[in-house]
This record gives structure tokens, sequence and C-alpha cells, in this order.
DNA sequence: CAGAATGGTGCAATTTTATTGCAACGGCGC
DNA sequence: GCGCCGTTGCAATAAAATTGCACCATTCTG
């Protein structure tokens, strides 16, 4: 699995400097980080192919692209079996507004992170989640008041 | 703050594939929209420019890249003001295994996502954050068992 | 140790893509 | 109707990506 051991330091920098910013040339990057153009490709190509960059997305603005309201959700299923928790995992991940689904240890077995355009929709999506027959025995809402860190990049 | 209003059919078209894959070329992206190139690449740069996309970045496989164990620990602070909770997230977003660190409503003040190398890395980190000294007064701590989803895009 | 094999590099040629000027088109208010 | 504004497509230009090639370093092998 782990790919580190074939990387060297230049492999490293240009992860590091992707994960930041993919949209640079490929001329820039080959300048940061000292290697011709054509070598620099190569490299993240490779870096490609072998899985390392799993893929290449836009980050939007949550708050001009709607969904400003975030939530985190900690749920107590009823029934704890295998079975069990993979029928409400999939059943929550099929809902637009949850965005990160996790089974986990602890008090709780699942936690659920939300992104929300507004209560209205909180208010449904608890109805559809956690009513009688989803096996939920409670749950805890968790507001986000403010995000201090959200970070998706791998230090390396 | 909200820009939706000023978008079309094609400018959601264009968020929601450039959220899957940005490294496709502006060429593809405008025969899949049907515009043409030029006209396609004017409406991704409004974007950029207006902010609706904050950013291109390379996603890692975290597997291939080390940082395999993610937990999520939920922190209550002892002493609950405004300058304590900063305090508190100001150190935590510090750490390089602090992904996310939340101040939220509920049970607890703090919810911090981790990803870890390792259980030692875990350990060094509680040690650094939780200690007497720190304004913790409990914390719980879920390691996270399964991804059932992991989803950064946001559907338009 | 010599020679082959492997993998990575820079350069230069080629192909592909991005970028920009420009005229035309459509909606809208006056 | 007429002009205004923003968007479009086309074509020319500039920039970037891609590829073949020869070279160099390291490792493997006999």
């Amino acid at each position: 699995m782990g790919m580190l051991g074939k990387m060297d330091r230049i492999d490293r920098k240009l992860l590091n400097l992707m994960q930041r910013d993919a949209s640079r040339t490929n001329v820039d990057l080959a300048d940061e980080v000292g290697l011709s153009p054509s070598s620099c490709l190569r490299r993240t190509q490779r870096l490609q192919k072998s899985g390392v960059i799993d893929r290449i997305v836009a980050i939007l603005n949550p708050a001009k692209a709607g969904r400003v309201i975030k939530a985190l959700v900690a749920v107590e299923l009823k029934l704890h079996g295998e079975q069990h928790m993979r029928r409400f995992l999939d059943i929550a991940i099929t809902e637009e507004a949850v965005s990160h689904a996790y089974a986990v240890t602890g008090e709780t077995d699942v936690v659920l992170m939300l992104r929300l355009r507004d209560m209205e929709e909180f208010d449904s999506l608890c109805e559809r989640l956690f009513r009688d027959q989803t096996n939920v025995a409670r749950f805890f809402t968790m507001m986000i008041i403010r995000t201090a860190k959200e970070e998706t990049a791998i230090r390396l």
C-alpha cells in the first residue's frame, strides 16, 4: 500500500505543491522543484498512474455555493450487528446533505457530517434517518459554530 | 454571499464536473457542456475569479501516502469562555495530525478529526493537547472503523 | 570488475491546449 | 425601434503538454 518508500524529496515536494494548488502549469511546477518540464511531467503522471494522486478536483466556496450550515451527528444504533450497521450507513450515504459518514468506536456507533442549506433540510433529514424504523436508538447533534481548520491535504 | 442566482444550468454543470475531475481539458469540458472552448474557458475563469471555485487541488490516496488511521475526538473544556475556546483551537490546529477542528454545540465543546500514521502519534498528540494545562476537562475518542462516505463536493 | 539493464534526466520537435481579438447575436430597458 | 450589455463562436496567436532521443547514474549480474 504505502508507496512512500519509492518517493524522493522531489516527489514529496510536488505532492505538497499540488495539494495546495493543482491549477499551476507543469512548467511552473518544474521551475519550482528544479526540474525540466518534461521530467516534471513524467513524475506527476507517474504519481497519478500509481494512485498516490487519487484525483484533481475543484474545491468550491461553500458560502458562495449554498449549504452554509454544518453539523456533526453522533448516532447510537439499537441493533449493533454488522448487517444493521451497513444498512444504516447505506441509507445515510444516499443523502446529499450527508458529506461524511463513519462507523466509529466509543459511546456511539456512527458519526455523520452534514452540510445543510437551512434548518428545514435538517428537520426533514432527521425524519428520514432517525425515525423508529431506521434502527436508531439515540442521536446527538452538534451544530458547528466555528471551523478552525478543515484540511484535506496530507503533509509529506 | 450566495452567487447561485447569477449562475445558469451550464455553470452548475461545469462546477459539478470540475468537482469530480478538474484535470480535464477545457476543450473536453466545453464539448460536454455544449459550448465552444473559448466560451467555456471564460466561464471557468469567471467562476474562479468570483470565488465560487476556491481552488484546484490534488487529492491524495491516504493509504498510499501514509496516515491511514483516522479518529474523531470530542473535547470538553474546563473553562468555556470565548478566549479559552480560541486558545485551545489555536493549539490544536497547529498539529499536523489534526485535519479538522470545529467548535460545536452540545455535550462537548470541540470536535477534532485526526489523521494518524500510527498509534504512537496518537499517544504523543494526546499528551500535548489533553493535559491538565490545556484546559481540557474530558475527551472522547472515536476511532474510525469504516469510512462509508467522504465527499468534499457540493451538489448543485 | 566489466558490461548490461534499469530508471531518470535535459533538449528539441511536435502536438495539443489555452488565450485573446473581433464581429455577431439575443435579451432588456428606454 | 434603438442602443446597451453580456455572451457566443470563430480564427489567429501564444503557451503548454507530450514524445522521441541521446545521455548519465545506479544497480544487477556474470
